[in-house]
DNA sequence: TATGAATGAGGCTTCATTCAT
DNA sequence: TATGAATGAAGCCTCATTCAT
């Protein structure tokens, strides 16, 4: 993920690879029928970083507003422990549609469970008063991970100037305000 | 520009172009001196249309709220008429930083004529208390980026389930109100 | 065909062709758009030759046996100057069924025509009572090119003794008579 | 031998052998010290099974015209039950040269001993005056091999129409009048 | 200014073979 | 005697770029 992030999907050969892992490049097809396939697999493992955050904080007992914050704390922090992660998602499977083509429904197969645990958070908020009625899910959606994903993307050019979790509550606030 | 946004950057090949643009491929090498001098010409081409656009919105005389739902409606029209100009912008550029990379300062040399209009019209929404006071530019530039990025992505997929241009005043809301 | 034939479809490799045809590897691509396309063209020269030999013959107003002299002395001749052309069939196309399937009917698809001229000259052999009636196809096939293929294998392995067009008489008698 | 004969050389891997066989890949190596031996060995069996029908055959006190008979049943019989014998034969060791040869003399070291049975059978009709005299050696065993040889292949197509041991006795006829 | 055949480096992938266990 | 993960050379194919015309 880390060189899928760096330097996209078809910068980053399978020599390359290999070599970073220590591994031979026969080696590796052990493990991973083919590079889209490896790709794949990163996605899946980033997608359930993303969702399983997502899932613990719908759980609680707590409003909206906090959930939000909770969300965004951990994303900011999986941004700055391990900012392949995101910026693998972002570049790579967000960037690539082509290669992820999931031939079943409109594509998303990857990401599914992600959406829908963002639809459960919107419901929750919306149930409990703190976002609008009634707002059209794929804006609301847009404004969660719009403004998370934009940010880091920022993040990734080097040119905050703070340490990133400290913009915490600000993006958090930006981001409930924008929902309710 | 719609090759390099439907195909990406490396399925789009220079001969396929030439097919397309009834040119010969060694032509085109008459025109640019490289396929990734192209892609920056379609680069400053896409973002030349959002300037412009912001930057005859940030001379008028009215509000911020104003100014932000004008520019979310060419925003959406572009996407609506010219989708490539956009996509192409998230998938071709944001997507493949080392591409584009301006050996010079922190990178984002092409769109930094953008950046700036942004920065006059987050100036003007501060100064005319309808945005909130000393908020972080990057996160105000997340949220108008962001919300409208995402917002394409998710019509490139196919998903919306109305005219993309109906969604303006919603979208202009959430975004507002996350600048407020 | 040549080294086809002589080193078979595996031990043929585009770059050894290239580095013998004089042609970068890029270029053969430009002729043809694979290996395995490249020795289907091959497939039907070698054919459309065996195929327009007989089919001259056949149109000859002479005895069933004439012919059969005929065609043994232009399939030995051939062998004789561009063996390859017959090895390649042997060796390239009937021994790698797979790669040569037409996913159409029973296979065979690129030696239907030659298969007709043998058709056409038997029924005409039979016709006029010079072979006998009502033979099976398959082994009257068979007992024309099985001993030519089988005579051409051993000519290729240089364990004949004379010129091989010398063995023109014999051979023809032997299949006159298998088919009497 | 029916993972060779049915994908050839080079499409029948060691792990795909090693899977069938129910072994591991290192396993076959403590049998067999490469993959062209293996190839080999099977040669000599599928040799060995046809040297030994065709010497058994040689020593009855019978006509030259049964011991075609028996042979041509003993041989549709192999094809019949066990058709990777003969199609190894034609479609691995015939038709790569390249890989068989043996260093030493002109080849065909492999099937030496069947060559040296064929030559008795024919010694034997001659002698007994049921083959005309002082025929070419090389001819009389294409008829006798090629004949068979490609009515295998022609099975193998699956193009015949009826049971194959059926074809016997005009198969074997065709045979003794090549011979005669 | 236009053409497009030619180049060749480089990427993905396969698979015979090895070897530590 | 058995295992199978690991190796890495080699093959097919692509495509940005050049250049003679």
């Amino acid at each position: 993920m880390k060189f899928f992030a760096k330097k996209g999907f078809y910068h980053t050969t399978i020599p390359l690879l290999a070599k970073e892992l220590k591994m031979s490049v026969g080696n590796i097809y052990n493990y991973f029928p083919s590079k889209i396939y490896l790709a794949k697999s990163a996605v899946r493992f980033a997608s359930d970083i993303l969702t399983s955050s997502l899932h613990k904080i719908n759980q609680k007992n707590i409003s909206a507003k906090e959930k939000i914050g909770l969300f965004v704390q951990d994303y900011l922090e999986i941004t700055q422990v391990s900012p392949e992660v995101i910026e693998f998602f972002l570049r790579v499977y967000l960037s690539n549609r082509d290669l992820f083509e999931d031939n079943e429904n409109g594509g998303f197969q990857l990401a599914e469970a992600f959406v829908k645990e963002v639809e459960v958070l919107l419901q929750y908020g919306m149930k409990h008063h703190e976002f609008r009625k009634s707002q059209d899910f794929f804006i609301s959606f847009s404004v969660l991970t719009g403004i998370l994903g934009a940010f880091t993307f920022l993040s990734g050019e080097n040119i905050l100037k703070k340490d990133i979790v400290s913009y915490r509550d600000e993006i958090a606030d930006a981001i409930y305000k924008g929902l309710s």
